[in-house]
DNA sequence: CTGACCAGGTGGAATTGGTG
DNA sequence: CACCAATTCCACCTGGTCAG
């Protein structure tokens, strides 16, 4: 893996003293010369780049949700040793001072992330699931987990690649993964730091709840649509896609045969959802004629 | 005031699951 | 196995916000 903000250096400045260790992770490093450039490599395959990405997705708004920590600030504050692992991100107090000093952060900035982070500790189990990053499961999938057997983490965590398997929608491919995943002993104390070092808080899964009713309105069961462009009426996508799927409709992400309806503001556009759209006599409806159609609460 | 960064969004390639 | 539906994942874009 190689180490960007070092490597840089090298190139603009020529020879520069090596760090013997990578400053992300503390393992080694490796000088190598690529095509006459010298480049600066950590010899750890689980770190720098790939590691700023997996904790982007962590801080993510359907995972932890934790409102100023993209990948520049992870970057800065990986850099300055505040985080190595995920379980860190909940210990930003103790950094206070290296935080207030770090380029383009105050006590302001300091205090909006040690508050959004302490704001995110309580999470939904599928949204656990989905933030430790697991290969092809995404939150449609964790939710899909979730259904079937329940919110205990513990019982979560120990799920075998069989009883996965016999969820609809999960395959052997997605199963193994997940398995695998919570059998790695560096994974599972990666778990348990968050949920005791960090004191992480699983909270009851609206979907493992009994099955609410659709409350007013129509029901939107059997529906499926596709959302796409801004909405005037709703924060964002998903405000409207918890509706809809609340109402027993199906939200997805592209338009196929079966899609009923996809939802755009902008009808005329050009967009490849609506050219599918058109070329499948999928109806494009707007915001606004959904919600008086299904007479939705707004 | 300006540049860096962030949230929210777009669009499409790659991959997976299910089915005939 | 081939095919379609659906999801995941990534690169990229844009308007708004904030530190310097």
């Amino acid at each position: 893996m190689i180490i960007p903000q070092i490597s840089e250096n090298l190139t603009r400045s020529g020879n520069i003293s090596v760090p013997e260790r990578c400053p992300l992770c503390g393992q080694e490093t490796r000088l190598q010369d690529d095509d006459g450039v010298k480049v600066l490599y950590c010899t750890n395959p689980g770190c720098a780049a790939k590691k700023i990405k997996s904790f982007a997705l962590f801080t993510s708004r359907d995972a932890f949700n934790i409102e100023g920590l993209s990948e520049a600030t992870l970057e800065k504050l990986a850099e300055h040793h505040v985080i190595a692992t995920y379980s860190d991100i909940f210990s930003l107090k103790y950094h206070r001072n290296t935080i207030v000093d770090m380029k383009g952060f105050g006590e302001k900035s300091y205090k909006k992330l040690q508050e959004a982070a302490e704001k995110a500790k309580k999470i939904t189990p599928e949204k656990f699931i989905y933030s430790l990053g697991i290969p092809n499961i995404g939150l449609s999938t964790a939710k899909l987990i979730v259904k079937e057997y329940g919110s205990n983490i513990r019982k979560l965590l120990n799920l075998n690649a069989m009883e996965l398997s016999s969820v609809e929608g999960i395959g052997d491919v997605i199963a193994e993964a997940y398995e695998e995943f919570f059998r790695k002993p560096s994974n599972i104390k990666l778990v348990n730091d968050l949920l005791y070092r960090a004191k992480v808080e699983i909270i009851e899964s609206p979907l493992s709840a009994s099955e609410k009713p659709a409350e007013g309105g129509a029901s939107l069961a059997g529906i499926t649509a596709v959302i796409t462009g801004s909405l005037n009426h709703f924060g964002n996508r998903s405000e409207l896609k918890d509706i809809i799927e609340n109402a027993g409709g199906k939200v997805t992400g592209s338009v196929t045969k079966k899609t009923d309806f996809l939802i755009n503001n902008d009808i005329t556009s050009n967009s490849s959802k609506n050219q599918k759209a058109k070329e499948l006599g999928v109806e494009i409806i707007s915001e606004d004629d959904f919600i008086k159609k299904f007479s939705i609460n707004v």
